[in-house]
DNA sequence: AAGAATATTTTACGCGCGTAAAGTTTTTCC
DNA sequence: GGAAAAACTTTACGCGCGTAAAATATTCTT
């Protein structure tokens, strides 16, 4: 590859005795050309390295390939999880992702769907940060650029919605808890970022009701995307207070989970389902560190699989569909209770 | 804003009453207009929301405004936290960031890479995966794409090298432990994926020597980026043949450090520095999570934000120069110690 | 106030490619 | 083997903007 330079596609055309626009025609797609025709031009790409400039390409095409991906911090592993899934899945369907953090700030949240708008992407999968995005610049973003929600559900915003059912979650750590022990307490911010929280609160005292339990709500203070700190803090309060009234906590996500066990040995309490112990924890999500920590954390896993591939097919529906739905459609996908030592 | 939609500079140059070669001028360098123009031109930018077509600027330039991030996995808090450093002070100098992970995987380093040289940067900031790094792929690249290498550095590629000084961190733990205790062993992946994991051992060992003690260094098998996941099973194999000869652990990533205290714990063994602890155990990075391992972590601390405001500075400078040093400089930032409950 | 310096306008071309239309060649099929 | 169908070539225009050159207008200098 590589002899002289080419510089544009007029000249790989001319060195690879085909027409530009049959090039041009092969460029958008390969089967489009008879296959001698292929073979040629394909021959010619693996002397002379030409690609064509991609900048050309997309000021001609209403539609571009790109694909953007936002979440709201990639400082939490779970999305770094899906976003690299759908990613991959992207690429494989001859799109280019680009990814996007919010980084937990609304004001980024919106410059980033700015900039977003003159990339002319074909699709965007959009994880807003919640409570805090910018309603009104979403739903114009929305308006103008094709949109899957995924993770976080803004009603109404976007052409469709794929998430996790909250309620399978607690459901299962509550059943779960209860079965097996005492019917935990309920851990979580008073104000959360993410409108998962608060379902996942509803579904508690749903389950506690429908098992004629009494249910224990503790809301602590903080507030950002700091959540281990937040955690760790509310916990050392309520473990210094006693304020707990079961020995069975169940967190609203790993991460808070997190905070509250490191809370937990640092006030000398042993956590864990054996016999002997302080305390029971259990939580949700299945962050990818709630394996490792001490003990490991019984938690809630998400279909991350079945989440990325119904998110990126659904925004793939929507492109051909020409970017638009009839109707909203909302998926979620059931959790998958993952038994560690801590609960 | 937006009373007619503006398709195009021409338009919005007529609506303002501004020739289009004065607007484009603008839009390159507001502050190369007259102060009067300026406000005409920002004042019909309020009224209709007018933005110039990103593609039809791009083509027409040799240098874009795009800067390429490159990290070799997301999916490690670390590089999240870098690249968030990063990305900002990008913005902040006008330009535009991309992030990429290659997610641990050489050949989608290289296809990023590949895709990044098709997007003509003005610059790239570049963590390669290190060892499983296409190395000549790598050196292509630098050739055609003004490059600069950070944390991890692979000898002579790119313009120039920021990292962490992998002897500071070293010699600050191994220090602190023989001070207050016992010298530490040292506990590492056997091929680890990146070069500073040789800096340290070797750190290790020269520090070792210096202080007149018998350096112990324990290589665990494994292969990846799953490092608490290796830890903890190399430690768990250690711990269960009681083949280490120090209670003292120097980990040489705190990810490792991770696995190896969740194995402690499952193994009934205590870790800290108080009275009757049975291990002591300290690391290096101060891995964001690191503060919430139970115990907490003690460590030695990257100077993120002097490692990203130098490697974004690199970059600036080398893009004003034309894209090219005339020499490869490295530069190496200290550590500082995180005493914690760990050690 | 007149000349110099600076900004802006006008005009015009080019970037690299998509794409349409009309004509030509190749392939397919009975 | 001949006609229809498919693929290709030729020609030509447009996309939205950068940018150069020359003419004109504005501001600054003394």
């Amino acid at each position: 590859m590589s002899e002289p330079k080419i510089r544009n596609m007029e000249e790989f055309a001319a060195i690879s005795g085909i027409s530009r626009p049959t090039v041009s025609k092969y460029f958008n797609d390969p089967d489009s050309v008879r296959r001698s025709t292929r073979e040629r031009i394909e021959a010619a790409l693996e002397r002379y390295d030409y690609r064509p400039n991609i900048y050309a390409i997309n000021q001609n095409r209403k539609l571009t390939k790109n694909v953007g991906i936002v979440v709201p911090v990639l400082a939490d592993p779970f999305f770094v999880e899906i976003a690299r899934n759908i990613e991959q899945r992207c690429i494989d369907a001859g799109f280019r992702p680009t990814l996007f953090s919010s980084h937990g700030r609304p004001q980024l949240e919106i410059e980033i769907l700015d900039s977003l708008r003159s990339l002319k992407p074909a699709g965007v999968l959009f994880a807003p940060l919640g409570r805090a995005s910018n309603r009104s610049a979403v739903e114009k973003f929305c308006a103008d650029v094709p949109t899957v929600l995924f993770d976080s559900n803004l009603e109404g915003m976007g052409e469709a919605f794929i998430g996790s059912d909250n309620y399978s979650f607690v459901s299962q750590t509550v059943e779960y808890l209860s079965r097996t022990g005492e019917p935990p307490c309920f851990f979580e911010m008073k104000t959360p970022a993410n409108p998962n929280a608060n379902k996942r609160r509803n579904a508690y005292l749903e389950m506690m009701e429908r098992l004629n339990l009494t249910p224990h709500v503790y809301q602590i203070e903080g507030e950002g995307w700091g959540f281990e700190e937040i955690g760790r803090q509310g916990a050392q309060k309520l473990l210094e207070e006693k304020a707990l009234k079961t020995d069975t906590v169940l967190c609203s996500n790993d991460r808070l989970a997190i905070g509250f066990l490191s809370a937990s040995f640092e006030a000398g309490l042993s956590v864990g389902r054996k016999e002997g112990c302080d305390l029971r924890v259990a939580s949700h999500d299945d962050h990818p560190y709630s394996r490792y920590t001490c003990p490991s954390l019984t938690t809630a896993a998400h279909d991350y699989q079945s989440v990325s591939e119904n998110s990126v097919d659904t925004l793939l529906r929507l492109i051909e569909s020409g970017g638009r739905f009839n109707d909203r459609r909302e998926t979620l996908f059931p959790a998958r209770l993952i038994m560690r030592e801590s609960a």
